[in-house]
DNA sequence: TGAAATGTTGGGGCG
DNA sequence: ACGCCCCAACATTTC
């Protein structure tokens, strides 16, 4: 018996079904349609999702297998290389040809060059869409043609484009099915999931999958947008849009944030930073070497001072500055952490401990659950002062200052430090300071129940300062 | 998408 | 009344 035509469609980064491309233009072909995911990174491989990520994973790719079963639809899970399985998954099924949205990571355009070629020797089409950015990537640059290393300009470039984006589709209104649906595995079967429950606090801060997405837009859309800009610091609130997991998974399209709340007058600040986002790909596609590579080649003479026991004090948000250890146990509790406080846990990391930025990319990669290859890589060369349109090294943020700005009462701390909540807002950022007093009165005993600090701050940023100032030495030298 | 150091100004206390 | 000093508040420079 020969199997009737199909088309496959590999969701990756793309875990929707309203404006998916590869999709819909699937569903378009009129032929059967038969969603995929591969489960392709096995335990060690270096293009593994970190493990907050695997379990967002695992529970979008449910609700995605459930929405697409509402359509009389299913996923279909594989496991092993791209380019193996899909072309015998094709064979099985006998599908025409392969769609898929890019995903721009090094490691999966070498991933999809493989597949390609595989396909391409079996005579099956492939075919690839632009669904993750708002703009594809390489459209957006210089009037010379130049790509740009300076995020206002490019973002004034976007902003000038934006007529050319495209309007959010809906979900094909049907999928057509294989009359016999090939194997596939239980989702369950990829072990996404950690063993121990170390996530229970990420489960009940999250939901994953694209009715949630959708959701979480839309009550933005409606009450946070126009709050944002004078909100977006504040860690105390609620100030922004908690939509960037949603976003790393394509449970929701930038296209569909961009058309979501662009219309608002106070919109601008939030558009902004969904740039960032753009800016970062942009970066990578043009510099795939600053993942692990400083952009500014003198930055490869900083003398850092790799320290098992301060990174891990950071990890564990024991450095005993309450701010960076909020952030940092908020991340670890939720998988998330709030924009203000990565800036400055991450300067804290670099400046005050001399600590490598890789190493701590290396610990938000596998501890956030919107974790991103560009945005993060961007984000901490951007931190370091290594970075394209970095902020100067010597611009150094007071884990103090910070905390009392955006975090005027010390609500954020009292949440993530349960030892500090009997301190008033006077101390909660500095409880070395407070005298013995209030110190008792909130049962604090400094170096047992809470930290010292790691490091004096005054004497922590004369370092860096040094530090820069022999990177400049032994930059001059060669 | 800083913060410390340094400079300037102006009001008020005081001899 | 006047000049002097102190210092808070604000501005500018520097890292």
């Amino acid at each position: 018996m020969t199997v009737s035509p199909s088309v496959l469609v590999w969701f990756r980064r793309d875990l929707r079904l309203a404006d998916q491309p590869a999709l819909r233009a699937a569903a378009k072909t009129g032929l059967p349609v038969i969603p995929v995911y591969l489960h392709t990174s096995e335990d060690g491989s270096p293009s593994r999702p970190g493990a907050a990520s695997r379990l967002w994973l695992h529970q979008s790719l449910l609700r995605l297998d459930v929405s697409l079963q509402a359509k009389r639809s299913r996923l279909v899970v594989r496991r092993g290389p791209a380019a193996d399985t899909l072309p015998l998954l094709a064979a099985e099924t006998n599908a025409q040809a392969v769609f898929l949205n890019r995903v721009l990571e090094p490691a999966a355009l070498r991933e999809e060059q493989e597949l390609e070629s595989g396909l391409r020797s079996r005579g099956i089409r492939f075919e690839c869409f632009h669904g993750g950015l708002l703009f594809e990537p390489g459209s957006i640059r210089t009037t010379t043609g130049g790509s740009f290393q300076v995020f206002t300009p490019f973002w004034r470039a976007c902003w000038n484009e934006r007529a050319r984006l495209r309007l959010p589709e809906k979900a094909p209104a049907t999928l057509s099915s294989p009359e016999c649906w090939p194997q596939s595995l239980p989702i369950s079967d990829l072990r996404l999931e950690p063993e121990t429950d170390w996530a229970a606090g990420i489960r009940a801060e999250w939901t994953p999958g694209e009715e949630a997405a959708r959701d979480r837009l839309r009550a933005f859309a409606r009450h946070g947008v126009s709050q944002y800009g004078e909100q977006r610091d504040r860690t105390d609130r609620e100030g922004t849009s908690r939509l960037s997991p949603h976003l790393h998974f394509g449970e929701v399209s930038p296209v569909q944030v961009w058309h979501a709340t662009a219309a608002h007058p106070e919109a601008e600040p939030f558009l902004r930073q969904l740039a960032w986002r753009e800016f970062a790909w942009h970066l990578l596609g043009e510099r795939p070497d600053t993942l692990t590579q400083p952009f500014n080649p003198q930055f490869r003479h900083f003398p850092w001072h790799p320290n098992t026991k301060w990174l891990k004090a950071w990890q564990r948000g024991r450095t005993g500055y309450p701010f960076v250890d909020a952030g940092m146990r908020q991340l670890w509790a939720t998988g998330w952490m709030h924009n203000r406080a990565r800036l400055v846990v991450a300067s804290f990391l670099v400046k005050h401990l001399l600590i490598p930025w890789q190493e701590g990319a290396a610990w938000f990669l596998d501890t956030l659950v919107d974790a991103d290859l560009a945005n993060n890589t961007m984000g901490w060369q951007w931190v370091a002062g290594c970075g394209v349109d970095a902020a100067p090294y010597f611009r150094i943020f007071n884990p103090v200052l910070q905390g009392e700005k955006f975090d005027p009462a010390g609500e954020y701390v009292r949440r993530w430090i349960p030892e500090l909540r009997g301190l008033g807002p006077e101390w909660i950022h500095k409880p070395w300071n407070a005298p013995p007093l209030p110190l008792a009165a909130a049962g604090i005993r400094l170096g047992e129940t809470y930290p010292r600090p790691l490091v004096d701050h005054a004497t922590a940023r004369l370092l860096a300062l040094a530090a820069l100032e022999e990177m400049h030495r032994a930059a001059r030298r060669g």
